[in-house]
DNA sequence: CTGCCTGCAAACTCTTTGCACGAAT
DNA sequence: ATTCGTGCAAAGAGTTTGCAGGCAG
């Protein structure tokens, strides 16, 4: 999905949900979707405020629940006390694992089909239904303990 | 692994990295071992307290990672701010993954043995050796969506 | 105009830490 | 006798919330 397109969907949430169309929150998610790789709520207060500084932290921490309702934005907890956020380009259904380099501290989005077949499997043992499952693998680089130098570090 | 034969890896463990063997380690540990279900640090500290009064929550948190260290202990992180903690009663070795009820907030462990052949995969196609790896699955009770009730919540 | 949305700052939750006293070795 | 461990309370990090004023619909 292209950034207007999701720019578009954006709005046709909020304003399905009753949710005002504002400066701020319009300003949050042209922050959000112009990042690359994964970020924090407060980094992206910094890249909101470049674009409107009226925003705040308050106003970040409350349209982020908002884009991952909607499917926008993917939520990753890797367990280190914050929480990071990544753009979620395809249609959100898609299953996906996270790989997290504890050298660099990147995070890379691989997808795991097996993960829903699983999920079901193990759920309906429980006598459950599964909502959602997350898969999470932290590594080292290779190349930074042969060399003392990443190769993705600078990227 | 028994509960006596746990207390004395505790204690060789502590004994090897020239810790102290201590009434308060040991009223956590014989706390921590006496819970069928997950508990937090916050539990785990009213657990303790039964035991021995004089435990505060500074010890139960600096006591923690010592368990979880010697493996004596798996740490669980379902992303909700806090983290809970079980018995570990096999080797450690096993990978599992946590099966998380949203209806009755239990967690239950679940053998994932492809877990590994999985982030191997994964990892080396990105050029890192896994470290370690985490599958969650969130899921709803079957039985209290067609009945209106729970029939672990007594449990 | 109405009521949701905002920024600010304080509150909150979970966890960690500095300090002086106390207990294990 | 040492030195590490302890409780207490304060600090810290990340996130949430109450409030009075502001702006979208």
């Amino acid at each position: 999905m292209s950034i207007p397109a999701a720019r578009e969907k954006f709005r046709s949430f909020l304003t399905q949900k009753r949710l005002r169309v504002t400066n701020q929150r319009l300003a949050i998610f042209d922050a959000a979707f112009a990042q690359k790789h994964h970020f924090t709520a407060e980094q992206l207060l910094d890249y909101a405020r470049a674009i409107d500084d009226s925003v705040s932290r308050a106003t970040v921490y409350r349209t982020l629940p908002i884009m991952t309702e909607s499917a926008l934005l993917r939520e990753v907890d890797i367990g280190t006390g914050e929480k990071f956020y990544h753009p979620n380009q395809d249609g959100g259904t898609t299953q996906v694992a996270q790989v997290v380099c504890l050298d660099c501290d990147r995070i890379f989005e691989i997808s795991a089909p097996f993960m829903e077949w699983y999920g079901n499997t193990v759920s309906s043992k429980l006598g459950l239904s599964p909502v959602s499952q997350r898969l999470q693998v932290s590594a080292r680089c290779d190349t930074l303990r042969l060399t003392g130098t990443c190769p993705r570090r600078a990227s």
